[in-house]
DNA sequence: GTTAGCACTCACAGTAGTTGAGTGCTAACA
DNA sequence: TGTTAGCACTCAACTACTGTGAGTGCTAAC
């Protein structure tokens, strides 16, 4: 087997070409549209073996040609140009980010919204796994005589609120000093350096405020424990629709629903978390249901840490170099567009 | 135009079964399946009156009869019995509510997938409208140099936080002192009472902590401004594609695309949020896209207020009365729903 | 190694023919 | 006068058949 040049150029006009048309390619399309200066016997011949060895399929005998999940990978891997948006489009990419994005979970929405609008399929993005971010302020506030609101407030400027409720009552004063000592004793730490001895000897240290201090304090830790959980921000699920491989109802049904499982979106984007680009195509997903999509993910980082990702979900026939120079150019700037927008 | 009563018994059977079917109503079977005591030939002499005073149409020659709009507002209006929902139902809401809800926009989220999961159609939930819901606490947080946060608790519990930029560095005593002074001027008022008048007064009375009180308020008077459009929640969207009504793709898009648009469900929601129990048909409905389509809303009351509006839409072949019970339940128990959860 | 030529395959679209559910009308009956 | 049996009629939906054309694989000649 010896992918020589021109096999290589057939193979990449067919994928080109089906990607942009979703229709079988034959070899007159390949010999008249792509100039190879060879006649289409002639791409025939080479057609038959790379369909021979798996590069490409005939849907039926009387069919052009597609190209395998086999194909697709070797076109992202050796063949794909690896272009950088333009910058027009870093200018619409910016001017869109640049509007009401003051937090994090406002951030996540529209990226995730460009991302399906820019490339007209449906993005997935993942918000920062907290327990990596750190610390940097906590506030108690009274909500009422049985409750009262626990604040915190990470580096990655994601604020979380959440309502602890409690058999004593606080006034402001006591639970504005408790609010001094635990930021005097968290701030900093990272959600996961916030563990059973750090809480323990909290509670020592914060005892002289008498009783109230272990409610607060346990809620303090189970918030954190069970805050860890990412968020998934989904946008364009309906774009799927607008490809005949999901014409059929059926088969866009079965995606939806998957795409409605968000923990399964998170083991997903988890999994690849560490990766920089990572590049999922067909029969390569462990999800049976998406084993006829394609998967595109980037992880970005937040004060030097791979803390979230990003990602498109599509047909297998995709516009893989777009998406990814897409990708690569906004989980790259993750950190600097939600400083420029919250800090500047 | 006489409606006797056998008339009222036939077309209530048409439209009784063509909602648990999906297909036209034969005068054989009205003759049949439903006790009448008359012959086909008999039934299909009232489906004729039926049909030419609109109640029913006959999608083409061959076929039997479908209700109309016109026909499914008498049933709405008069036929339809209304019953409420059984005791293991409301112990199912209850304990599906019953989990991590404390705060309103869980809450939200829980209700519209309750809605949607119980139905089988899609549900659309609106948050509670926020300019007239009381203040019930305000605390400033130091966030970085150049950026503090803002948290407001209504007496909804809905707890917003936004981040305020600003040049002026702020420590936490005097952002404290601030808080303290905002909750003494504004607590216990309405959003909307908080008008330009009030703002001027607030900005004399905290003059003495001097420039750093401009900002700070100018940021509460524009957070309240801009926080004034309620969020609207959906859930089980793709329930749509379960109805043969829209198992072609195109109708379907039509009706994603409109679901999207949060602000024309938010004034389709708005339009009816006075009216308790709302019931729109077909055509009646006003947006060109879901003219085929019926929309079952019910007004929420907390602490007493008409503040938002929960809701079904699906098919015009709905299962009014179930849908209707469901939407009665939960709408008269919002207040109650909310305050178990949260200050119980 | 390349290409022209040709027989072959098969999805797809279009055209009849058949079926059956359901109707409207008429005439007879209670 | 209302009800019903009977019957001709309609028409969507299904099936079977046919022609068309895009595309292939193979062979022989260049």
């Amino acid at each position: 087997m010896i992918l020589d040049d021109r096999k290589i150029k057939i193979l990449y006009a067919i994928i080109k070409d089906y990607i942009l048309t979703g229709e079988p390619v034959g070899s007159r399309t390949i010999s008249k549209k792509y100039e190879l200066g060879v006649s289409s016997a002639t791409v025939r011949n080479e057609m038959s073996d790379l369909e021979e060895w798996g590069f490409i399929i005939q849907p039926h005998t009387s069919a052009g040609r597609i190209p395998s999940d086999k194909g697709y990978r070797l076109y992202v891997d050796q063949l794909m140009e690896h272009k950088s948006i333009n910058q027009d489009n870093m200018k619409m990419i910016e001017r869109l980010l640049q509007q009401k994005v003051d937090q994090i979970d406002t951030l996540m929405k529209e990226v995730a919204k460009l991302l399906s609008l820019y490339t007209n399929y449906t993005s997935i993005v993942s918000s920062p796994v907290i327990h990596k971010t750190k610390i940097k302020h906590m506030q108690l506030i009274p909500l009422d005589a049985h409750s009262i609101i626990l604040i915190i407030v990470t580096d990655a400027n994601l604020v979380t609120n959440n309502v602890i409720k409690m058999d004593i009552p606080a006034d402001q004063t006591t639970l504005n000093k408790l609010s001094a000592m635990l930021n005097e004793s968290l701030k900093g730490l990272t959600m996961e350096q916030i563990n059973l001895p750090v809480i323990q000897e909290l509670k020592v240290k914060m005892g002289i405020y008498g009783e109230i201090v272990n409610p607060i304090v346990d809620a303090v830790a189970k918030t954190i424990q069970t805050k860890i959980t990412p968020e998934v921000y989904l946008s364009g699920t309906m774009n799927m629709l607008d490809f005949p491989e999901f014409s059929d109802i059926m088969k866009a049904k079965q995606i939806f629903h998957t795409l409605e499982k968000k923990d399964v979106l998170i083991s997903i984007l988890l999994k690849n978390a560490s990766k920089g680009i990572n590049i999922t195509i067909g029969e390569e997903n462990e999800i049976e249901e998406i084993k006829n999509c394609s998967l595109i993910t980037a992880s970005y980082e937040i004060g030097g840490r791979k803390v979230g990702t990003i990602g498109i979900i599509g047909p297998t026939r995709m516009e893989y170099d777009k998406v990814v120079s897409l990708l690569s150019y906004i989980s790259g700037n993750m950190d600097k567009l939600l400083k420029d927008n919250s800090d500047g």
